[in-house]
RNA sequence: GGACCGUUAGCUCAGUUGGAUAGAGCGAGUGAUUCCUAAUCACUAGGCCACAGGUUCGAAUCCUGUACGGUCCA
């Protein structure tokens, strides 16, 4: 179903098969080649650099081998004709057999096309969100939801086994805090007049929090000492902090396994991680070099148990233990990871915020180390968001603590906007968005154009259901249609874009570039809409020509199958089709 | 002070992991609506791919340095 796969794998056992018979030398990197549409579609519909690649490790000239190439490329039932061109590109055109037997192979596996078995099940984890459990999540938490989300779902699509997960850091300095502000909010809410501590959470969810405590349980705690209700409060907290974070989640249609951080360090955890680092050698009592430049005040020189992270490509040894005998963060998480590692991620992939890039080194470091380079992490970093609304700045935190919540953003543009509207942008860039912008309906808003294309398609197939009364168009009867009827500058664009999704899919997922398929999909939305514009000045390039029943069917299966690329695509990104949309409507998805 | 990311058309951005004459959208200009939703389309103009070296058949893409912008650490 990837033409260009396939054309790409026969390329290479014949290749193979060269070297077999000793035609061509043993060695060679055959990896580098390629099959790709050329850049202009004047040189037809494959290209392969092949000759290129291979000329000089085989001691050949390009031209010479790619004459040999052309000779068995001429012979392929798909090939129409190959040629070599420039440097020694190989340039070949398809039969239309070819194209037509893709159609058809789009109509029967329906969303099943760009899917492939490239994975071969091998697990990876994906995690993702991973906010605090201290507040609710804000639109800060928006783009790596989705990167991540999309990210799993490629990585599905190609035939990795996915879970996606969500660390839940529940250990640690921060949900003490918490749960002091909520008990500070308690006594508030039983009638003391409080106020709250630097660095205390001041948002008014943590009223909210206090409230249902004290529902609950009226003010047994009041008399009660630290050591008794701070496990109480702080749990309490986490819980409902954590029921508000997944329902967030649930309404932009993310579902991630949550894990404890407590949980990994009350069952040993840490110590085990450590245990695994000492015994492969990577632990040691050193002292660590003062920061270059300014010399902190707080910095003492001491002796400390150190990870030597500098010998995966850290910057400096890092400290696991803190002066008081307690684990660094930085501890928890090896461990966190190292938990991973043991059930059975080999591949991990973290998705970052911006503000967390200086961690990049020690966590690769850290996993590289502790699993004796049997895994390996990659980090995908998303940058910053800032938002507009009719031009004006968004501020993603009012006064005291309150924020933008993600939910209410949700709630305001759709979940299925703002998913695609947070991969319109490289996920290391930033990323500017105007609210009124992804609301509008005009091709400015890229959610619209492409699902106005999806549904213009779905309003001539109810139009050709009208006319054609008597006749069947379903999916499999299309299969059926004369496609040799196709033959318009914009039909064959067309097809050749739909062509080109199982690549998309599979370069999106291998590069760990979600926004490759939004911006794939808004070229296909392009090539939907020339198709559709040609009809408007020319009746007999309609889709649906009155007394023409073949040329329409043929027609139907090349827009059933764009529709299907589209809606596939569409789903990837966790975006819901429409079949329908309407001016002047306030919610338009 | 250091680490990391970025710099491509007037503006906002892609660029298929090193390929052929660097592409879209917006904005500008010209044109297309008795018609399946013009909410869209076609064409034209617009470029020293920040700068300087290097690597090779070939560089926007890889390496080194410089300038500017951003994020983080201390």
């Amino acid at each position: 179903m990837n033409l260009f796969a396939n054309l790409e794998i026969r390329l290479k056992a014949h290749l193979a098969s060269m070297v077999a018979d000793g035609r061509l030398p043993d060695g060679l990197p055959i990896d580098r080649i390629t099959v790709e549409p050329p850049r202009d579609a004047s040189h037809g519909d494959f290209a392969t650099n092949a000759a290129m690649v291979l000329a000089k490790p085989a001691k050949t000239n390009p031209r010479a081998l790619a004459e040999e190439l052309v000779a068995e490329i001429a012979g392929w039932a798909e090939i129409d004709t190959a040629e070599i061109a420039g440097p020694g590109f190989i340039n070949m055109r398809a039969k239309d057999e070819a194209w037509h037997g893709l159609l058809k192979g789009i109509l029967t596996d329906g969303d099943g096309f760009g899917s492939s078995d490239l994975g071969q099940g091998n697990p990876v984890n994906v995690e993702y969100v991973s906010a605090n459990p201290t507040g609710p999540l804000h639109l800060g938490h928006a783009r790596g939801a989705v990167v991540g989300d999309v990210m799993a779902a490629l990585l599905a699509k190609v035939g990795f086994g996915v879970t996606r997960e969500y660390y839940i850091n529940d250990a640690g300095a921060q949900v003490d805090v918490l749960g002091r502000t909520a008990f500070a909010r308690y006594r508030e809410v039983l009638g003391e007049t409080i106020t709250l501590e630097d660095g205390q959470y001041p948002g008014e969810y943590m009223i909210d929090i206090a409230q249902a405590l004290a529902d609950r349980d009226g003010d047994k705690w009041l008399t009660a000492n630290e050591d008794e209700w701070l496990p109480e409060f702080r749990a309490f907290a986490i819980d409902y902090n954590m029921n508000e974070v997944r329902s967030t989640l649930a309404l932009m249609d993310i579902d991630q396994l949550y894990v404890s951080e407590r949980s990994i360090v009350d069952t040993g955890g840490v110590e085990r991680a450590i245990g695994k680092l000492t015994d492969l050698g990577l632990m040691y009592w050193g002292v660590l070099e003062p920061p270059k430049g300014k010399k902190p005040d707080d910095w003492e020189e001491r002796e400390q148990l150190l990870f030597r992270s500098t010998a995966f490509g850290d910057d400096v040894d890092r400290p696991l233990k803190k002066s008081d005998g307690s684990y660094t963060y930085f501890a928890n998480d090896i461990a966190y990871h190292y938990d991973k590692h043991m059930r059975g991620f080999a591949e991990q992939i973290d998705v970052w915020g911006e503000d967390h890039k200086g961690y990049i080194k020690r966590m690769q470091a850290a996993v590289a180390g502790v699993t004796d380079k049997q895994a390996a992490l990659e980090i995908i970093i998303c940058n910053i968001v800032k938002v507009f609304k009719n031009g004006e700045p968004v501020k993603l935190s009012k006064r005291a603590g309150n924020i933008v919540t993600l939910e209410s953003m949700v709630r305001e543009i759709g979940a299925s906007a703002l998913r695609f509207i947070m991969l319109t942008r490289r996920n290391n860039e930033v990323l500017e968005f105007d609210i009124a912008e992804v609301t509008s309906a005009t091709k400015d808003n890229p959610v619209f154009y492409v699902q106005y294309a999806h549904a213009r398609i779905s309003s001539a197939l109810r139009k050709a259901v009208e006319v054609f009364t008597d006749s069947r168009i379903d999916d499999k009867s299309l299969c059926d249609a004369e496609f040799a009827h196709l033959r318009t500058r914009e039909e064959q664009r067309l097809i050749s874009v739909v062509a080109q999704f199982p690549r998309i899919v599979e370069s999106a997922a291998l590069a760990r570039e979600p926004h490759r398929v939004a911006f794939y999909l808004s070229d296909l939305a392009g090539a939907i809409h020339g198709l559709w514009a040609a009809g408007n000045v020319d009746p007999a390039q309609r889709i649906v020509v009155d007394d023409d029943l073949p040329l329409t069917q043929a027609r139907l299966a090349l827009i059933r199958a764009a529709q299907i690329t589209l809606a596939t695509g569409l789903r990837l990104l966790g975006v819901v089709p429409v079949q329908e949309l309407r001016r002047n409507e306030q919610e338009l998805f």
